[in-house]
RNA sequence: GGGCGCGUAGCUCAGCUGGUCAGAGCACCUCGCUUACACCGAGGGGGUCGCCCGUUCGAGUCGGGCCGCGCCCACCA
């Protein structure tokens, strides 16, 4: 077994094996949207579960006849990238600073960030950012796929692609040039989701809630004018630092409790701004007073009640998270006591919004607006996916891709798609049900694909954002801070009359939406993408639902009327042996490398292959060595069978021969049926259950005739093994890839993976010989299976070995079963050493031995 | 709060349209170095199929209701 995987990924890199026909016409191809991983995140065991799924398909496939179009994509684009490389160089990024064509890094990338772990990072320029990370990049792909070709994937890789690479640049600013003219991207100072330590725009499909203690603040505040008969209003919030920010208050139409108050103005608490008392259906009358305080802008519910309720800006938060100053008094921040306002803020001025909190709390306990103690609580807190502190709201100009008029149109797009296993479909539409907003495609980051635009600067230095100049097809790709649009000059960049470029890059979700595209090369190779489009198959794990397929689905419906991809399989997590996922904070990641030197990357394969489509599986070793165990035993079955063969006859005269085959015309029917449903789980358990009973049953019984008996007998025994040996290793040849391979190269010409995947008629066509009586043999073959099975419990619980000879063995059973026994009963005999066999009439089977007394 | 999935031997799981379905592998125990295989082979013990109703001649298998676990989503003030 050791070797096999460097001996035969050479072998089919050498003779082109996993090639794709660029000639194949579209019907004979099966195109597969890889996911491409990220190469910057750590190698996963997650990764070798699901690009093994694929890969068993694919292999199946083309198996089966088709042109597999497999590439592979590495997506070194984005955030990931950027934090490693400002770790593993010890820099950040600064975009004011000019170009430094002589510079290196502070830590040497050999000797990781182990050299200087303390000093402080160094700030360097766009450009010699984005060189470390395309440098590193590069080391983080030869590492991928170096697993990739050990662990057996049969990917064409002639037809890789990056999604920071040229090509996929020019893809990606070309549909986005094309979504721009058609209206359907779009740009808007809006409130928008954002980091504030990355102090960049992220979008909804980014977040993710985080339990966080907190505590509930009720907080009073005061009628606006002179009545002092008017009611105070009460409201209760987890975020009293955003009280200067309120806008409103808001109550529940039908909510009697604040009838009085409701279209009246309150003041807020120590800054004294006005505000309106509304309503809205979307408060929950029974949460905390029934009141609600509206801040520009605390939460998503927030901006809803600011859009549908027409209400100002009112904004505090600055996009490093930390309160910006405020001009009490000037237009929009009026207040009943400009002195106060002012000595209040100054307490929250500059703070995070953690400190401000505090101060806020302090504040209010002083001026008696704090009613009772702030109470304890555990809440969900949105996050960024990457992020270390709760996403803010802030305005800011941003890029948007429209989203929520397609819903209904991506609904039914999802109910087009074949989803394997089908339910995952109600997450796509879950995800499409809760859509709140477009899409924000902007990025304020650095290493990504930017936007292919650039601004008009006028007279007064203003930049005219809403005239934007677009650049020409034969440009792209372009980085609009280096490169110059077409009617202007260099020099003109940031001048009064001239240009400036747009500084944001896209969400790497925007370039992954078009892997099809990227892959299939769209607009560059026209030819290639008519043959691949739509393709067949998208596989990728069921977390990213809402970004890669709901996003893909989404560009593909917008640009060509159409599914990306018919099929969509997705696949499980790895959870480590206590059912938790593995993360690297856990500590439980099992390194795949070191799983497939240490099992062989067929005994990983087909750990891999036993979790079910969408199935979380736990990470379990003990299932390699299963895995193992059954490459092994192919291997020696093979050895067996290949060895010293009696020359083979045309047909199969034997009725156990013929059995056995009609049994395995069976098994090859149900194994193709389940691939056809990507259930290659099934399809492995099928034929691997049949191989064992073959190798436990069916080969002990022959063995005897193999080696001893009459030539024809001997010669049916001969077809008959290489029927089924041709069949079984061509059944296992997706799973176990170089086990199979091998023993194929001891008795065929070419690739057992461009062999001919086994076909259940032909092979029942020979089980159906000119005298065959079907029925009568399956039976004669379970009998005698069950008669083996009983001899061998008798010397087992004789403690005798199994080679012990028997002088005379009874069998007793059905007439009809006995009839069946006759058929074969020669090979019985020979199987199990019996000097004497007597079948009895009765009810049901049952086996008497009596031992030779021999030498023993 | 809504949705989805799962709860079958100690463990990991098969059981497709209801009637040899109570199974497999691992683990455990016993035996056996038999000319494919000791990286092995043969045999064995072990479960009221989460719980309660119902449909049916008959239910892990269908319907309803609970309980537990996991995941996804949510307008979490």
């Amino acid at each position: 077994m050791d070797g096999l995987e460097q001996k035969w990924s050479a072998a089919w890199e050498r003779d082109g094996t996993y090639r794709f026909d660029r000639e194949a016409p579209r019907e004979r191809v099966f195109a597969i949207d890889t996911p491409p991983p990220t190469i910057s995140g750590s190698l996963h065991v997650g990764h070798v579960f699901s690009f093994t799924h694929t890969d068993l398909i694919a292999r199946y496939r083309r198996m089966r006849g088709i042109d597999v179009f497999y590439p592979m994509g590495w997506d070194d684009n984005g955030l990931p990238t950027e934090r490693r490389v400002q770790n593993h160089f010890g820099v950040r990024c600064d975009p004011s600073i000019p170009y430094d064509p002589d510079f290196t890094p502070p830590y040497d990338p050999d000797f990781t960030a182990l050299a200087r772990p303390s000093a402080e990072p160094v700030a360097v320029s766009r450009p010699n950012f984005v060189a470390l990370c395309l440098q590193l990049t590069d080391s983080d792909e030869k590492v991928f796929e170096e697993l990739w070709r050990t662990l057996g994937l049969s990917v064409d890789w002639s037809m890789t692609y990056t999604t920071i690479g040229p090509l996929a640049q020019r893809i990606s600013q070309r549909a986005f040039l094309g979504l721009l003219a058609r209206g359907q991207a779009y740009q808007l100072e809006a409130p928008t989701l954002w980091d504030v330590d990355f102090q960049t725009a992220v979008a909804q499909a980014e977040l993710e809630d985080r339990e966080r203690p907190g505590a509930m603040h009720r907080v009073r505040f005061a009628p606006a004018g002179d009545g002092i008969s008017r009611p105070e209003a009460l409201i209760e919030t987890t975020r009293p630092e955003l009280i200067a920010a309120c806008v409103a208050l808001v109550a529940h139409p039908d909510d009697e409790r604040q009838r009085e108050l409701v279209g009246r103005e309150v003041l807020t608490p120590l800054f004294g701004t006005r505000v309106p008392v509304l309503t809205h259906p979307l408060v929950d009358r029974e949460k905390g007073t029934g009141l609600v305080m509206v801040c520009t802008f605390g939460d998503l519910t927030d901006v809803l009640w600011w859009r549908e309720l027409g209400l100002p800006v009112r904004s505090v938060l600055g996009p490093d998270g930390r309160l910006v100053d405020v001009a009490w008094g000037s237009p929009g921040w009026e207040s009943a006591d400009v002195g106060r306002a002012r000595s209040a803020y100054r307490e929250l001025r500059g703070r995070t919004v953690n400190q401000a909190r505090r101060s806020m709390v302090e504040l209010l306990q002083q001026s008696g607006d704090l009613v009772g103690e702030p109470q304890p609580l555990t809440h969900a807190v949105k996050f960024f996916e990457k992020g270390e502190r709760p996403v803010e709201i802030v305005t800011s100009r941003q890029w948007f891709i429209r989203t929520v008029e397609h819903s209904g149109a991506l609904i039914a797009r999802g109910r087009e798609l074949n989803w394997h296993p089908p339910y995952m479909r109600a997450r796509f539409e879950d995800w499409v049900n809760g859509l709140s907003g477009d899409w924000c495609i902007s990025r304020q980051r650095f290493f990504g694909v930017p936007f292919p635009v650039w601004y008009p600067v006028d007279e007064r230095g203003a930049i005219r954002y809403e005239q934007p100049i677009i650049a020409h097809d034969e440009q792209l790709p372009v980085d609009p801070s280096t490169d110059v649009p077409h009617e202007y000059e260099a020099s003109q960049r940031g001048e009064p009359g001239g240009f400036v470029g747009d500084p944001d890059v896209m969400d790497t979700w925007a370039t992954s939406s078009l892997t099809p595209q990227v892959a299939g090369q769209a607009g560059e190779d026209d030819d290639l993408f008519a043959r691949v489009f739509p393709m067949d198959l998208r596989p990728q794990a069921h977390d990213i639902i809402r970004t890669w397929l709901f996003t893909t689905i989404l560009r593909s419906h917008i640009e060509y009327d159409s599914l990306p991809w018919r099929n969509a399989a997705i696949s499980g997590w790895v959870l480590d042996p206590d059912r938790k996922k593995m993360s690297k904070s856990r500590g439980n990641v099992v390194t795949p490398m070191h799983l497939l030197s240490e099992h062989g990357a067929d005994a990983a394969r087909y750990w891999a292959a036993r979790g079910r489509p969408g199935t979380d599986t736990a990470f379990d070793a003990q299932q390699m060595k299963v895995g193992r165990r059954l490459a092994v035993k192919l291997l020696n079955a093979s050895k067996f069978a290949l060895s010293d063969l009696p020359p083979q006859g045309e047909a199969l005269t034997h009725p156990l021969d013929r059995a056995m085959i009609a049994r395995l015309a069976a098994v090859v029917a149900d194994a193709t049926h389940s691939f056809e449903h990507y259930d290659y789980t099934r399809a492995l358990e099928r034929t691997e259950e049949y191989f064992w009973w073959y190798c436990d049953y069916y080969l002990e019984l022959v063995k005897g005739r193999r080696y001893d008996a009459a030539p024809q007998a001997a010669a049916s025994v001969s077809r008959a093994l290489a029927l089924s040996l041709s069949a079984f290793q061509r059944l296992f040849a997706p799973f176990l890839p170089f086990v199979t391979e091998e023993v194929w190269s001891w008795w065929q010409e070419g690739s057992v993976h461009r062999a001919r995947w086994p076909d259940a008629g032909e092979l029942a066509s020979h089980a159906h010989g000119p005298d065959g009586d079907l029925p009568g043999e399956e039976l004669a073959l379970a009998v005698a299976a069950d008669v083996l099975r009983e001899v061998r419990k008798a010397k087992s619980d004789a403690r005798r070995p199994m080679r012990a000879a028997l002088a005379r063995v009874v069998v007793t059973d059905t007439a009809k079963r006995l009839r069946a026994l006759r058929l074969v009963s020669d090979d019985v005999v020979r199987a199990g050493a019996i000097e004497q066999l007597e079948l009895l009439d009765g009810e049901e089977l049952s086996v008497q031995v009596e031992f030779a007394e021999d030498a023993e």
